[in-house]
RNA sequence: GGAGAGUUGGCAGAGCGGUCGAUUGCGGCAGUCUUGAAAACUGUUGAGGUGUUAAAGCCUCCUGGGGUUCGAAUCCCUAACUCUCCGCCA
């Protein structure tokens, strides 16, 4: 959510920014500006009334006390009068503030003035290009998909019995693989100083708030209807609302938390040969990154964390590129994103294995989220979050890229973890 | 699922319907003492809004929502959550 007192102050800026976005914010602006004019107008007439109220009733109270009935009799029909005053004003501003809010938070966040102009993913930019890895394959390459049968490795068509489409069971040497990802994320982020934590994976409609799912955003979820939750779409949500409604210290930034959750995602409206495979799943496993930051060091710390997630496709012998999103493919609460994407060598495409994105205020404010400095007023942080990393396109990528004559190759930092070097 | 109890400031824990934003303890911060620290003592210590150069002042907030009243943390209704006991259970 926008800060309002930014808006009030930025009017022109805040339209400005939103157009990148591809967005006439003009209309919204300019009504939230009036809405706001008027709300505090009212409020200042309504606290007048409320101040002589309280003399009033602190009066009548000393009055009887005093058992100077009649004077106090005269004063309670004062104050009966101003009563109905004040609850039409209430009313008022009560009114006024509901329609701000609404308009409020269906705004997006505001871009950073680094985001490039553009419409769709085609606009994205290139920001690095590392093919170091590249894998030379023939044109019998198999797709993953296939690959997945022919190793009996990931079982769709199970996955469709039990659940649905987008609902693989991973199985023996492929079981295996999705739990040495998640470890060998884990232990990383670990030694790059995130905390390790186990979060929820249903939230309540509050924590969808918090993180900019909610409202609007509900059909991208999966819904417990009987008990009014969701599931998480990604850990982000879980993890950032660990902090909702607090007040940390400022030298207690960052707070760096990583976790691991299986991820569920409705897609609806997905088909066709881009979904294919691991493409796009329904339920995913993925290891996340968030960090709470002071505002000054926000930006750097974003740089970090992409760093540290380019880091992880290296170790994995990964092709990879990195796109900065420009203002129309990106996300409704983000004010920069950097996504990262892995070369799929039977595919021929790249794959997003990971978003790292700096939300600035803009989650904080609906969190209630700050920061105070010594004995100054609170200030709300910045929130920042990354895969680090989903797995399913990892999977994809390997099991492409590495598949040799007599099965597929396990990167050397893997081994460790699953125990064997090559899917037969 | 059944029965009961509760939800107050960072935590613990008081609070006859009328100077209660709230007693007290702990914690935090500052100071005295000390070579330094601890202890002890003293002071200070919630949030939001409005306002101001800055303050003062004023308003709101005692889980959320509604109600009664001139006046509510205190009474009533309601929702959510927590705890205890019983039942069930990984």
């Amino acid at each position: 959510m926008i800060q309002l007192a930014y808006i009030r102050e930025n009017k022109q800026d805040v339209i400005a920014r939103l157009a990148v976005k591809n967005m006439d914010a003009t209309h919204d602006i300019e009504e939230i500006y009036t809405l706001d004019i008027e709300k505090r107008r009212i409020q200042t007439e309504l606290e007048m009334l409320l101040a002589e109220q309280n003399a009033l009733a602190k009066q009548i109270g000393e009055l009887f006390k005093s058992g100077k009935k009649a004077e106090a009799e005269d004063l309670r029909n004062r104050s009966t009068a101003i009563k109905e005053t004040c609850k039409s004003l209430e009313e008022k501003q009560t009114e006024l503030e509901e329609q701000i809010k609404a308009i409020l938070i269906r705004l997006p966040n505001l871009p950073s003035p680094q985001v490039p102009a553009g419409k769709t993913a085609e606009d994205n930019e290139v920001f690095l290009l590392d093919e170091h890895f590249m894998p030379k394959l023939d044109d019998a390459a198999l797709p993953h998909w296939e690959l997945a049968t022919k190793y009996d490795i990931i079982d769709f068509e199970l996955g469709n019995k039990i659940a649905g489409a987008g609902f693989p069971v991973y199985k023996g040497m492929g079981a295996k693989l999705q739990r040495a990802l998640i470890n060998f994320f884990l232990d990383n982020a670990g030694r790059a100083g995130y905390t390790e934590v186990q979060p929820p994976i249903l939230i309540n409609e509050d924590s969808g708030f918090g993180t900019g799912q909610l409202p609007d955003k509900e059909g991208q979820m999966y819904h417990v209807g009987l008990d009014n939750l969701y599931l998480i779409p990604t850990a982000e949500v879980p993890v950032t609302n660990i902090f909702r409604d607090t007040i940390v210290k400022a030298e207690d930034l960052p707070i760096k938390c990583t976790a691991y959750t299986p991820c569920f995602r409705r897609e609806a409206g997905s088909y066709g040969a881009h979904v294919r495979g691991l493409n796009r799943l329904h339920q995913f496993d993925k290891v996340e990154i968030v960090q709470i930051a002071h505002p000054d060091h926000s930006y750097e710390i974003l740089n970090d964390m992409r760093t540290y997630v380019t880091g992880l496709l290296k170790l994995l012998e990964l092709p990879y590129r990195v796109l900065k999103l420009c203002g129309g493919d990106m996300s409704f609460a983000s004010a920069l994103t950097y996504d990262m994407e892995v070369w799929s060598g039977a595919q021929k495409r790249w794959l997003e294995v990971s978003s790292v994105s700096n939300f600035e205020s803009f989650q904080a404010n609906r969190l209630k989220l700050r920061y105070r400095e010594g004995n100054a007023k609170p200030v709300l942080a910045h929130t920042l979050n990354g895969s680090a990393l989903a797995l399913p396109r990892i999977v994809a990528a390997l099991l492409e890229n590495n598949q040799e004559k007599d099965g597929i190759r396990i990167p050397a930092v893997l081994i460790p973890y699953t125990g064997f070097d090559k899917i037969k």
